[in-house]
DNA sequence: TAGGATGTTGAACGTGCGTTTAGTTGGGGA
DNA sequence: TCCCCAACTAAACGCACGTTCAACATCCTA
């Protein structure tokens, strides 16, 4: 019996997984997951094993179209943040971030890996905008870019936590917010730093030893 | 029936859901907290009503305490993050941290005014810098503090989810690291900021017309 | 065309949860 | 001294969950 919007059962409740885990988090239900692909608790056990089946596929199918979408825009974005601005624009893309962000926020794997690809990227995309003469050179480049991922990252991931949408498939608008309001203060924070004095760094670099 | 280390039952079971929620996060189980506090999971329900009830009391608690314990050092450190780490080298105080932090992570009333309240603290701070000239003015002073706060705590928050201690309870020690690590950027960033030139400042003040 | 593999369901099982309830204890005021 | 009220417990209830199971439908192959 297939119905005409029917494509393979297996597939589906994936995609239904990758969508209800991004919107209620990982504590969502199979029964939850089971109803949105319209299909009987029961299937998603026999595919998939068992509920940590079900996510540990999701985590790779959610990583697998993550790393295909950015190598078709590769070079595009230098920053790991704005990747996820572009991302959550397009419809197709939202429920991956959604995705993602629910797997930072609860501490998944699929979160750690995609952390660790963004600063990956981020070292590569650096070094040639320090190369090109753009960006400044670091005393510690590796620290350097982990905190400017990790703290693009958390501020955006703390910001959709603390202030979700009303309608949670709105990640889309939350997002554009976001960038709306922390746009501004990143590039004058990058361009002119936030001090007037080298004080603090020194005292910093060398620890007065008297 | 009065034991040697009593004290009354209603505040030792607060104090030990303030300690499995840190621990745990708030999935844990009334009959987990109930065991902590030597004491049947009835009595919870007797004193507080409901799980969220002694949830609520809890973040009141939390939060009065921090209050308290601001007041204490008021003016002693001008960033929100660094409150944090201050406090959670503190033992009495690394429960009221891990609560906090789990607060943000999953979204609770209480990490929501921690925030704010981070992010009112931050605008006094400010203000009085730049005054001093210490720090740079901003064209938005409210939004430049806001994303400072919000970058600090969200880096904070991701990287000790991402990467959390084998013992819960030693959370000091992975704040601790957090900070080594991120220091040295963040003093170079706030120094001598990331970008050479002020062209994409520029760009973002003045979007081309053409 | 027979028959087994595969896809699929509905009902049930067991477990752990928040909560309720009935009952016990013990101390302080009348 | 009596009694009442608050503190407290053990047991159970009801529910939602992940998972299992027996049965049925459908297709592919021999």
């Amino acid at each position: 019996m297939r119905l005409v919007g029917d494509l393979r059962a297996r597939a589906r409740i994936r995609d239904a997984a990758v969508g209800r885990f991004a919107v209620d988090g990982f504590g969502a239900t199979v029964r939850a997951v089971a109803a949105d692909a319209s299909v009987s608790p029961g299937l998603v056990m026999h595919h998939f094993g068992s509920k940590a089946g079900l996510r540990r596929e999701c985590d790779e199918h959610v990583l697998a179209l993550i790393r295909e979408a950015k190598a078709d825009r590769i070079g595009q974005v230098a920053s790991g943040a704005s990747l996820l601005e572009t991302f959550a624009s397009v419809d197709e893309f939202a429920p991956l971030v959604g995705y993602i962000l629910r797997s930072m926020q609860e501490g998944g794997a699929a979160g750690r890996e995609f952390v660790e690809h963004m600063v990956a990227d981020a070292q590569v995309y650096t070094a040639e905008a320090v190369a090109a003469g753009v960006a400044r050179p670091s005393q510690d480049e590796a620290a350097r870019v982990r905190y400017l991922v990790l703290s693009s990252l958390g501020a955006l991931l703390l910001s959709v936590t603390l202030d979700p949408p009303d309608d949670p498939r709105d990640l889309a608008a939350t997002v554009r917010r976001f960038f709306d309001e922390s746009s501004g203060p990143m590039l004058e924070l990058f361009t002119d730093g936030f001090l007037t004095t080298d004080h603090m760094l020194d005292e910093y670099r060398q620890p007065r030893t008297t």
